[in-house]
DNA sequence: ATTTCGAGTTACAATCTTGTAACTTAAGGC
DNA sequence: GCCTTAAGTTACAAGATTGTAACTCGAAAT
């Protein structure tokens, strides 16, 4: 491998970390974690309300947590004709590649909890 | 499993999260996986200097970020009776449980810079 | 005594993120 | 026409994070 492949290896590579670091930003943010898992938990699509009840989070939040997933591809939201009018939101097939990282923090999380010395 | 091992569950999920949140602040900081992967190439540990240049970090945020990573138990810092006097920087065992996380991130981040479609 | 070098520190303005509270809109039902 | 419910939006002040540029400090070497 030449000069010419490490350049590439390391352009893939700053491309790569601004992707993960547009992933963390996201995913650091408040009530990202509570939103995210709520939607694990009812896995055939959530309605807004039900998000907001069970992550506990202000209207205002939850919009911005659901906008920026959807913005990142991670969700799709889909509006319901029912009476009241209401939405319903689930993990598309890109939030595959994402759950092995949130598996991997989840145990990182109870590791800390768990081993405490 | 009665309501007691229930709450129990919650109540350690709730501080898995806040853990969780809290490396997610601080792994999404600017220039922190630079810094990162700066450390893990030179597995040896790092001086200072050597960080700064591999990771194109100026002096204030470099020391942001180590001090944070320092404060979170991820590496550890060592005074070198240099002169002039040097300051090298490596991982700790508890990095052990965050390198796992990394990978996952680090192969989202590649996955989505070679499957362009 | 002054310069040099590694490793920071300080100050500050610009920007980003958050939470709160009040307002809106769309579709029936009364 | 007015009320209710789901799903937001708007406005704003308070706090956190960033990058830049200038300054410091300790230990030799000149």
């Amino acid at each position: 491998m030449g000069e010419a492949t490490l350049a590439e290896w390391e352009s893939k590579n700053e491309i790569a970390f601004q992707r993960i670091q547009e992933l963390l930003r996201v995913l650091s943010k408040s009530k990202m974690l509570h939103v995210l898992y709520a939607l694990g938990v009812g896995d055939g699509g959530l309605r807004f309300s039900e998000i907001k009840k069970s992550s506990l989070t202000d209207s205002t939040t939850l919009t911005r947590r659901l906008t920026e997933l959807e913005e990142i591809g991670m969700i799709t939201r889909k509006e319901l004709s029912t009476t009241p009018p209401a939405v319903e939101y689930h993990f598309t097939e890109s939030y595959g590649i994402l759950k092995p990282v949130l598996e991997g923090l989840l145990h990182y999380g109870l590791e800390g909890v768990t081993n405490q010395s």
